[in-house]
DNA sequence: ATTATCTATAGATCTATAGATAATGC
DNA sequence: ATTATCTATAGATCTATAGATAATGC
C-alpha cells in the first residue's frame, strides 16, 4: 500500500493511461471499472477517491487518448522534409491499422465519442482542430481557404481509410482502403507542391 | 400471445428489425437484450428461441443494418443524371449526420464491427465491396484501375467525413468536415468527367 | 490525524434458462 | 401435441459505497 500524495498522483495518472489505451483496444462500453483499475496494479475499492464516477474517468480518459494521439503525429512530421507525407504514411501504415502505433483517437474513438459526455466530445472536437491546423501549415501549396478545406477533407479520408481498413476481414480491400486513399492524397497533394514544402 | 409461424418469423423480424436501428443509435454494447425485445413488443422470455445468444442476433442486425444502408444508397442513386453526386450529396447531407435518413451501417457501425464476431465482419466486409463496384461503375470517365482505386478513396473519405461530422460538438466545423469532402470530391470527380455518365 | 488503498458488499442490470400458459395445427 | 410467448429466477458482472488497514506527514 502505497500512501503518499504523489503516489495517488502517479496512481490516477497510470489508471488514466491504462484506460485511454484499453477505450481505445475494446470501446469505450468494452471495459468495466474493476478491470481497468486491475490492469493499472490496484484494487476497485479506491476508483471513486480518484473520480467522481465512471464517466469522470470515460472523459479524462479520452482527452488523453486524443493528446497522445495528436503528439504522435506531430511527432512523425516533425523534421521531416515532407511533413504531410511522412504523416500520411503513417497514418495509413498496416502499423497504425493494426493499432500497434499511433492509434490515432479521433478514428479509434469516433463512434464512442458520438455518444459520449460533453467533456469528452469537447476534448474530441478541439483535437480536431489541431489536426486541422497542422494540416493546413503543412499545405503550403495552395491559397488558405482552399487549403482549409483540403486539411479537413484529408483528415476525414485518413480517418475513413483506417476505419475501414479496421473493419474489413479481407487483408487485400483492407490494404486497398490504406493505398487507395494515400494514392489519391499524394498525387493531389504533389500537384499543389504541398510535398516539397516544410510547415 | 401470438402463437403460429407466421407471428414468430414477424417477432423475429421485428427484433431484428428494432437492433438493427438500435444498435446504430446507441451502438452495439450500449442496449441489452431485455430493452430490445421490449422495443420490439415481447417479453425478453421468449428472445432464445429466436436467437442462439446475444451474439448472434448482433450478426444478423449488422447485417440487416448494412443492407439497409445499402439499399439506400443504391436508392438515392438510381435513376439520377448524375448518380454519383446524388450519392455523395445525400451522404454528406446533414440529415444523414444526424442519423434521420440513410444512417449508412459502414460509417455508423464501423468500429463495433471491428470488435465484433466474423459473422458480423464477413457483412461488413461484402457492403463495402458493394459499395465500391456501385462507385466504380458510377465513376465512368477514367481507366478501369484508377476507378477501383478511387471508388475506394471516395467511400473512405465519405465514411470519415461523417464520423468526424456526429462527433464534433462546434456545428460549424461539423458542417464543415461535410461540405470540404463534397467539395474534394466534386472537383474531382467533375475533373473527371464522372458526373456526366449515367451507371 | 489524515488519507490512499484494501476487502466486502449493496443494488442494479445483463445474459441465459426453467417452467407455465395459451394459441395453433395435426 | 406442439410451440410461441410469458413470468420468474439463477448466476455473472457492473457501478458505487462503507468501513478497515496501513502508510504519510503534521
Amino acid at each position: 500500500m502505497g500512501h503518499s500524495r504523489t503516489d495517488k498522483d502517479e496512481s490516477h495518472d497510470r489508471i488514466v493511461r491504462v484506460a485511454a489505451a484499453k477505450f481505445r483496444e475494446t470501446g469505450v462500453d468494452g471495459i468495466g471499472v474493476a478491470n481497468l483499475v486491475k490492469d493499472a496494479g490496484l484494487t476497485h475499492g479506491g476508483f471513486y477517491r480518484h473520480f467522481v464516477s465512471r464517466d469522470d474517468l470515460v472523459a479524462e480518459a479520452i482527452a488523453r487518448a486524443l493528446r497522445e494521439g495528436g503528439q504522435a503525429m506531430s511527432d512523425v512530421a516533425d523534421g521531416k522534409q515532407s511533413p504531410l507525407a511522412a504523416v500520411v504514411d503513417a497514418y495509413l501504415s498496416t502499423a497504425h491499422r493494426n493499432g500497434l502505433a499511433t492509434r490515432c483517437a479521433v478514428a479509434t474513438l469516433a463512434s464512442d465519442v458520438a455518444r459520449s459526455n460533453d467533456r469528452a466530445r469537447s476534448a474530441y472536437t478541439s483535437q480536431v482542430d489541431a489536426n486541422r491546423k497542422l494540416f493546413s501549415r503543412l499545405m503550403t501549396g495552395d491559397r488558405f481557404k482552399s487549403r482549409r478545406t483540403k486539411a479537413i477533407a484529408a483528415l476525414s479520408s485518413l480517418v475513413g481509410a483506417v476505419l475501414l481498413a479496421r473493419a474489413v476481414t479481407d487483408e487485400k480491400l483492407s490494404r486497398e482502403s490504406l493505398t487507395s486513399v494515400a494514392d489519391e492524397l499524394n498525387a493531389h497533394l504533389k500537384r499543389v507542391g504541398a510535398y516539397r514544402c516544410q510547415g
